[in-house]
This record gives structure tokens, C-alpha cells and sequence, in this order.
DNA sequence: CCTGTGACGTCGT
DNA sequence: CACGACGCCACAG
């Protein structure tokens, strides 16, 4: 079987599609909950089956965006209300978790 | 089979 | 807090 199951892959969309506006979250949560071991993996499968989802709500633990996007994404995220300071996101705020919990 | 690259994370400095 | 190095997994060549 693949390496990525297209379950993973489904997985991982779903969650994102689960990320509420005004909220983000990061690879590392997405790659737990989706049973995914390395958060590089929720990367790959963000570029290869991301481009129909809201994958500007997805920033790095570092509360910064992803690397080629840059301010496109910060931009949109603004236009939801997830104000950035200094190209950072403030994710005690802001981070949201896949277990239905709002923080 | 080996090497390089990548929408990342964590640790050390 | 910023930067660099290493680790991790998957894929293309």
C-alpha cells in the first residue's frame, strides 16, 4: 500500500475544511490528528490536494506562514480577523485544536 | 539504491 | 527571540 493512505490524505482535508474563520492552526496539530507522524507529510499533501482548501489557515508553530506564501496568507487572514503582529501570528489566541475544543 | 529537495518541528547556541 | 543544524517522512531524478 502507499505511503500516504488516501485516508490520511482525506484526513487531513477534512480538518482543515474543520478550521473554523477567524482561527488557524498549525502542521504539527493537523499531522497528529491525522494519525501522521511527521508534519512534513501534511505539507506534501497540502501542495499536492490542498489547492481546493483553505490552507491559509494553516501556519507553521511558529506562527509564521508558510514559506513561499508570505503575506498573501497573512493577508487573508486579516480579512478574517486573525490580526498578525510583525508577520506573526499570536497562537495563544488564535490556534485552534481538532478535538472540538475552541481553545 | 542513493541523493536532493520540501506548505515542518524541535533542540542547541 | 533569531538563527543554524539535525531529524523526520515522502517523492522525483
Amino acid at each position: 500500500m502507499p505511503a500516504i493512505t488516501e485516508a490520511q490524505v482525506e484526513a487531513v482535508r477534512a480538518w482543515v475544511v474543520a478550521i473554523p474563520a477567524g482561527r488557524v492552526s498549525t502542521y504539527g496539530d493537523l499531522a497528529a490528528a491525522a494519525g501522521l507522524t511527521n508534519p512534513r507529510q501534511v505539507g506534501w499533501i497540502l501542495r499536492t490536494d490542498g489547492a481546493d482548501l483553505p490552507w491559509h489557515r494553516v501556519i507553521r508553530a511558529s506562527g509564521r506562514p508558510a514559506r513561499h506564501l508570505g503575506a498573501e496568507q497573512l493577508a487573508r487572514l486579516r480579512a478574517e480577523g486573525v490580526l498578525a503582529t510583525d508577520g506573526r501570528v499570536d497562537l495563544a489566541t488564535y490556534r485552534w485544536r481538532p478535538t472540538g475544543q475552541t481553545r
